[in-house]
DNA sequence: CTGAAAGCGCTAACAC
DNA sequence: GTGTTAGCGCTTTCAG
């Protein structure tokens, strides 16, 4: 009884079997008036009893119409971006349109052109670049804008006029943290900072730096290390740096990954946090609340984020036309602290 | 300066620019032969000058093949299903396919049905079905196949004949982990059980309770408790089941962010791992390897899940009618034991 | 080697 | 109310 594959069913044959014309059941199909009662039930009889489904292609290429969103994105096995992807899947779906996904294999640039071009071949009314800012990956997509016939939203950048992003404050959010060590008493604060080609890891680290200089403590380079946001450069990044700045008291770590192997080694190399050192993350992923001891983050709603974008870019999409070019706008985003066990300054 | 968008370049342009049929132009964009060398050059001129791109869309209609894969996925806020959503989207990429995302809302029945019609509207050459199988929500999808006229394969399923799946063996998985821990000479042996309405929870659970029993050991209802997978859950989970079975000396938890709760409990309790409790989780995630004490898991490698799954459906697609329904091949994986601090018997 | 005609499945504009 | 005629952008015959 091997389901041998049948041929789909087209508007014609339901036209012929219920003896009307294509366009009556066109008609039907998208509720226009016009149609008497009596026809409209035969047809719908038809259409059930072939299980006829139209063509949302066909549709397409006519209406010049996808109701596809085109998302480009990167290095989905990172919580953040998959985070996000699934806040544009959930958002589409609920405003009606589809995901077309493709995701770079890696953050470069050549691979991105051809395959953002794929996705504009297959008539996606929009794009959203969920490809996170690395090198100078997104100054080609930046240039050639112009020549992109469909609206575009951007993902995690600095606001920038005429560009319509939607992004969280990172800056912004890295200060909190770093604000908070200092007024729970540390002085001595460190940094594991996140690859600095990265945008995001960049405002962190800047944030960090500035924030320890407005409270008259001068940085140095043995005051930092770098890591590639996984638990395994962490717990490299988190080695050197205890071993380069012994008498640190308090780290601002990048990411959450990477505090877990801060917290991690700390343990392993007999200090107590946080007695002997507090930690402070970023991201504030659902599991962090359950490391030991439960970690201090910055917390931001990626879900939310890729919602935002959604709705930034239909918007766009269904605005009239000369609207669009006016005020492109930016959504940012205020990520919040969220203070736990890691960072209480203990009576010594 | 603002972009005012442009409308797109048609193939019937270029031909006239070129001054060539469409025919040609075609000809050219295919690489078929009978093109002379000028009229080629003078066409792709043309088509860099005006930037032309061919429209995926018309190209689709009329070759009823959209080199689209429609997925469907849930919970991709899920460590997991977006690690094998990032194994699909690479290698459907390598390939040279599109994904269609579809993520459903919950796992329930309803939500499926019109977003599996929506994905098959838009004429995907297959669909991989990524849903986690939850309750019954399964059953109707493998009633209907029949109806649908495209290939499917399906994920994370109990091998059945007929059917094409990819899929861990859960059960052998969980097999491993316990008899490990009755290897290290742990008898009074736990389990935190993921949601039992999901198969994968079933599986590990039923493989515990029967490497149990073979091992003479009968096994009480007290001596498990049941989470949803989160860290949070996993948290209530592991209290009940510390307080309800205290004398217990090792555990099984189901997932690894529920394995990290039981860590972060027996902490809180005063308890050492693995000197008091033992603790082996599942899925091994990145971060496993960095939580304290590091932690023993099963590892399954879901980027390569969907990786195969991509290579299943393609092969469907491009293999001759009659072959497909002969043996839809089922690709059964095996995991992987990492044994790690948190589960070494120490001389007590 | 090249072009003209037909049509993929559907909707839009107009007739009747 | 309903049918007819076009045509979305492209490929596929089949003539020349």
């Amino acid at each position: 009884m091997a389901a041998t594959r049948k041929k789909r069913v087209t508007i014609k044959q339901v036209a012929e079997e219920a003896e009307v014309s294509i366009q009556t059941v066109s008609r039907v199909l998208n509720d226009m008036p016009h149609v008497a009662p009596a026809t409209r039930d035969r047809v719908l009889e038809v259409i059930e009893r072939l299980q006829y489904r139209p063509s949302a292609l066909a549709r397409s290429l006519i209406q010049q119409r996808s109701h596809m969103v085109g998302v480009i994105t990167a290095g989905l096995t990172y919580i953040g971006p998959s985070r996000t992807l699934d806040g544009i899947a959930t958002q589409a779906e609920t405003m009606g349109y589809s995901v077309l996904l493709n995701e770079l294999p890696t953050f470069a640039t050549n691979d991105a052109k051809a395959i953002l071009h794929g996705s504009l071949a297959r008539q996606v009314d929009g794009v959203i670049w969920a490809v996170p800012e690395v090198d100078n990956n997104r100054e080609w997509v930046l240039d050639q804008l112009a020549d992109f016939h469909v609206p575009f939203v951007f993902l995690t950048m600095n606001p920038q006029p005429g560009l319509p992003i939607v992004s969280y404050d990172n800056h912004a959010g890295a200060r909190m943290a770093v604000e908070h060590l200092l007024q729970q008493g540390f002085r001595r604060i460190g940094h594991v900072a996140g690859p600095l080609v990265w945008w995001e890891a960049r405002e962190r680290f800047a944030a960090w730096s500035e924030v320890m200089q407005s409270a008259g403590i001068p940085v140095e380079d043995r005051m930092w290390t770098e890591g590639n946001w996984s638990s395994r450069s962490g717990e490299a990044a988190a080695r050197r740096l205890l071993d380069q700045y012994p008498e640190m008291d308090a780290v601002f770590v990048a990411n959450d990954q990477m505090a877990l192997s801060m917290l991690s080694v700390a343990r392993s190399q007999g200090l107590h946090v946080p007695l002997d050192l507090a930690v402070v993350g970023f991201d504030g992923i659902a599991e962090s609340d359950y490391f030991s001891p439960p970690l201090t983050t910055v917390h931001q709603d990626l879900h939310q984020l890729g919602c935002r974008a959604v709705q930034q870019l239909i918007a766009m999409l269904e605005a009239p036309q000369e609207s669009i070019e006016l005020e492109p706008a930016t959504v940012w985003l205020e990520p919040e602290l969220i203070v736990r066990e890691s960072s209480i300054r203990l009576a010594g």
